[in-house]
DNA sequence: CAAATGATAGGC
DNA sequence: CCTATCATTTGT
């Protein structure tokens, strides 16, 4: 079943782990198939006064999403090179959101997903999507009624800038997979 | 370990 | 305007 908009109208940090175990699907415009994968790994991103979370210097115009409606895509650019994929999650005018950062592929998805720039290669997400409702047909979330997975958290991966709040265990996996974008310690 | 590669934010 | 930086990946 489709994430409905309240699973995503919560407090970040029960999102993010609620999103563990839930499979991300994309169904890009005019095609037939979907590509999609169980997501193993994600990461919090929370409000202003996290200095890892892009929301740090305010209101600016790529933030603007996190501080928008709960349920819709955020998905930036890092690198020159590589989309990263985020939910907005929390109700309007608090900026959080979940990154996610590997899935395990659905039958039919080409490329590795373990990491947050290769997911989004091998499910085609790209920029066009940023914005995008996830309770509409284009890209969504949905639970397929499996056990809930064995959770394990740990610091977030790439944030030193960010100070003590680098050192938050914000970022949630499923211990048993084989497909994160690190090994667990 | 360093390159690739371009948008973004803050400073001037 | 100018440029350091960046929620990464890949190859040496």
């Amino acid at each position: 079943m489709k994430l409905p908009r309240d699973f995503y109208a919560r407090p970040c940090l029960d999102v993010a782990r609620a999103l563990v175990g839930k499979h991300l699907v994309h169904r890009a415009k005019g095609a037939r198939r979907v590509r999609s994968g169980r997501i193993v790994e994600v990461e919090a991103y929370v409000h202003e006064e996290d200095q890892a979370c892009h929301a740090r210097f305010g209101r600016t115009p790529r933030a603007s999403l996190l501080f928008g409606p709960p349920g819709h895509a955020y998905v930036f650019l890092i690198y020159g090179m590589y989309d990263c994929f985020n939910v907005v999650c929390e109700p309007e005018h608090s900026p959080a959101a979940v990154l996610v950062r590997a899935v395990e592929p659905d039958p039919g998805v080409d490329g590795r997903t373990d990491g947050p720039g290769k997911l989004c290669r091998a499910l085609g997400i790209t920029r066009a999507l940023n914005g995008a409702d996830l309770t509409g047909a284009q890209i969504w979330l949905e639970d397929r009624g499996e056990p809930a997975p064995r959770l394990a958290a740990t610091p977030r991966i790439g944030v030193d800038y960010a100070g003590e709040w680098a050192l938050k265990p914000w970022r949630f996996v499923d211990a048993d997979s084989a497909f994160l974008s690190r090994r667990l310690k």
